[in-house]
DNA sequence: AACTGTGAAGATCTTCACAGCA
DNA sequence: TGCTGTGAAGATCTTCACAGTT
């Protein structure tokens, strides 16, 4: 889960599970498919598997908005767009601010997924003056000087941070210092944040070393039954129960070819020019 | 949460939870950091801090690990970025294929966390014959008609999908017919895949979603508390309890300003060239 | 004294299974 | 009959608080 709020722990707005939060987007999406064909109403059973959830699980959320289907029938599609819409906020328009105009920033930019979700994307900023003027999905790059202008002006209470880590709490600081009170973060690094600020990060390398665990697992299960392709899983001394981990009690192999290739970068995604 | 399994739902591989499975990479980038630091020891309330989470969760996270802390003292850095490294699979070699090389695809081709991490770039693949050949990240672009020699002759079991929408399934069938058995899906589609396939998706505009519905209740808060900056919430004809969701019960006025922007894009990132 | 490891309590989330309504 | 809405049971996750160890 690429997903982590950072403060308001326990909170729980108005009642509704942050897990079902999780999800209405989800619903949303596939009710908005369902709406381009004109389909007219949909059981908790269609809309459940468009989703890739299990219908109970489906009901249940949609109990905590109200009784909006219909029994014997299920529910209105176009009616239950509008509440989920409602519910989540999109019948307003969010301004949103991208910091970071490199590969990742470019492709937010270019997300269609935004403008028609309520979101406006109202300025690109980056720090590389060579940016400035560039026009990345149809509106030119503003360099960060124009950050308070540009978030006073659009009233931006949300930023997206697509940065390399190295200045992502800087530029989150920054943002924060504006008054924006929600960020999203693309940077490989924790954001610290006041109280009442909400940060929610995604991690493209998290994801794919979740990925990895269970791969490894399967490639376990698949030797114990029969070889087949298993990649070559090299374990190395590994004491069952180390009773003293002294300093040093790493394998001298260390984690197996690691220090090689992308230099001294880090966690720093290359995504931009600096 | 931009994060979600498809199968495999409570088999909890070897004992390890999945909420703990899901934070081990963030303890293994603080860890990461420490090390490059050179310091020898932490506290599990040093480490909980700088990995965002609070110390207890922590504690117990590793305790599915085994005993690999000293009382009164702390976790060995380099022996615990080992353990970790080695639990979650990345002390091997994972040769991984990104398709759909758009600016996310590019983004994702140069992030500098993969290949730190035992990721490897196998290949980057797009549909496009335009883009063949064409050097991403340092390395050629291939064509779709490439993937059947790349993925055998790679050992590819990790698949990256960074495609429009509309392709996602398809590809996503080709890579699983093909032998790829993990997939990260970057678009926003529910895949469907066969039983021992596992699927984590991120979704962009999933998490801005969720961000909006946080904020939008900060709005409504602090306009029961004092007017402040915001943000003008047009509340539009909305039945409390709507007995009866007749066909059409959506306001005309609709989810506001849905329709206009971006053309009929629906849900596609414009992010690839087909 | 300092800090880990962990039972147990509590909170949250999921799933079941069925009452209730159209 | 068909499908929603929901109590209740079960599973999972988090947090507390303290015994155990160095």
């Amino acid at each position: 889960m690429a997903t982590g709020r950072t403060h308001r722990p326990a909170t729980r707005s108005r009642g509704i599970p942050e897990a079902t939060v999780a999800r209405l987007p989800l619903y949303l999406r596939a009710l908005t498919a369902l709406s381009e064909r004109s389909v007219p109403t949909v059981s908790s059973e269609e809309l459940a598997a468009a989703a890739g959830v299990n219908s109970a699980k489906l009901r249940k959320d949609f109990s905590y908005l109200g009784s909006y289907g219909t029994r014997g029938v299920g529910y209105d599609v176009e009616y239950l767009v509008y509440q989920i819409s409602r519910e989540l906020g999109l019948t307003q328009d969010w301004p949103v601010v991208i910091v970071g105009i490199g590969n990742l920033g470019a492709a937010l930019a270019n997300y269609g997924g935004f403008a028609s979700r309520g979101f406006r994307v109202a300025a690109l900023i980056d720090a590389d003056p060579a940016m400035a003027g560039k026009p990345v999905a149809g509106m030119p790059v503003q360099h960060t000087d124009e950050l308070e202008r540009i978030i006073t002006d659009n009233g931006v209470s949300i930023g997206v941070i697509a940065t390399p880590a190295g200045a992502a709490q800087q530029v989150c600081d920054r943002l924060v210092a504006l008054g924006v009170t929600s960020i999203l973060n693309f940077a490989p690094t924790v954001l610290s944040v006041p109280e009442g600020v909400d940060v929610r990060k995604v991690d493209l390398s998290i994801e794919l070393q979740i990925l990895a665990f269970h791969e490894q697992r399967k490639a376990g299960e698949e030797t114990s039954a029969g070889p087949g392709t298993a990649p070559a899983v090299s374990t190395p001394a590994t004491p069952a129960t180390p009773a003293a981990p002294a300093a040093g009690a790493a394998p001298a192999a260390g984690p197996a070819g690691r220090s090689g290739k992308g230099g001294p970068d880090g966690d720093v995604p290359a995504v931009m020019p600096a």
